[in-house]
DNA sequence: CTCAGTGCAAAGGATTTGCATGCCG
DNA sequence: CGGCATGCAAATCCTTTGCACTGAG
């Protein structure tokens, strides 16, 4: 689960070109946030990455993670607390869901079935239909508690 | 979707048990918290019920839904925005889900059928012996646009 | 050179808390 | 009567924004 599809180059490639066809620069900053949303394994917090990388600015931060979900190459989850997390773009990674953490926050990851997918998509499709909902993710989450919290 | 199992005498009654339960009392303003949020087939944010009870002090209303989670009554939704959302606990409705619309951040319910509840659940029930995750529900949301803003 | 990106500090906004008062048990 | 609930206003805290400076193209 820990194992990133295409090579880190490519992640930087797919990167740089999601931000130029938004008009967007893939400047070090950026660099960094991707090489470090690359290496964990769960979505990371804010506070975290400037825990990480103290030498970044909160504020650049902020705004190169908005620029860089604009882009389609991150993307920002919600748990159950009040921290934005963000996570890689799923088709830069592989799709998965999450385990939220109801005591502390914590957000790892986990994977399903394809078949099982695969019913939910059928599912989905129907209340698309049924509704005139556009879907254009889906979004499934466990929420309990960690094994540092039982 | 919109009828409820129970009349609302049962859903009252509920409420207060379980807020005795909790050591806490059914006071008239967390009456007015359960009627209006028996009478939505939505989650409903804390903005939307000051503009439908204009009488209730926003403190209140934090503080009692906070209560009211804590009893089990209510549960608190997270969609994509900043506003929280609160509705019944689901075992005081019917089991469902939600689509969130991420342009407006619209919540509106739905429900999947009960096999693919069933097999989602044998799913959770591997990943929690695999992971040592405890998990207490799920959270299965679409996100995408709405009808109005498509 | 030009203009987007950056960093600092201040502002914004949903939510929380302190405190005096009212009311249920 | 005692203690929790309430309401108002002030405080919190994550996040966003204003502004001057820096650096890439």
């Amino acid at each position: 689960m820990a194992d990133r599809p295409g090579a880190p180059h490519d992640l930087h490639a797919t990167a740089a070109q999601r931000l130029r066809s938004d008009g967007q620069r893939y400047t070090s900053n950026r660099r960094v946030l991707i090489d470090l949303l690359g290496a964990t394994d769960h979505p990371v917090t804010i506070a975290e990455v400037l825990t990480l990388r103290a030498d970044l600015a909160q504020s650049s931060v902020y705004r190169n993670l908005a620029v860089l979900e604009q882009a389609g190459v991150v993307h920002r989850v919600v748990a159950t607390d009040e921290y934005a997390r963000y996570e890689l773009a799923q088709d830069l990674t592989e799709h998965h869901h999450h385990l939220i953490c109801s005591s502390c926050g914590a957000v790892a990851d986990f994977t399903i079935g394809p078949k099982l997918e695969e019913s939910m998509a059928e599912a989905f499709a129907r209340v698309g239909e049924q509704t005139g909902f556009e879907t254009d993710h889906h979004r499934l989450d466990l929420v309990g508690r960690c094994t540092d919290c039982r």
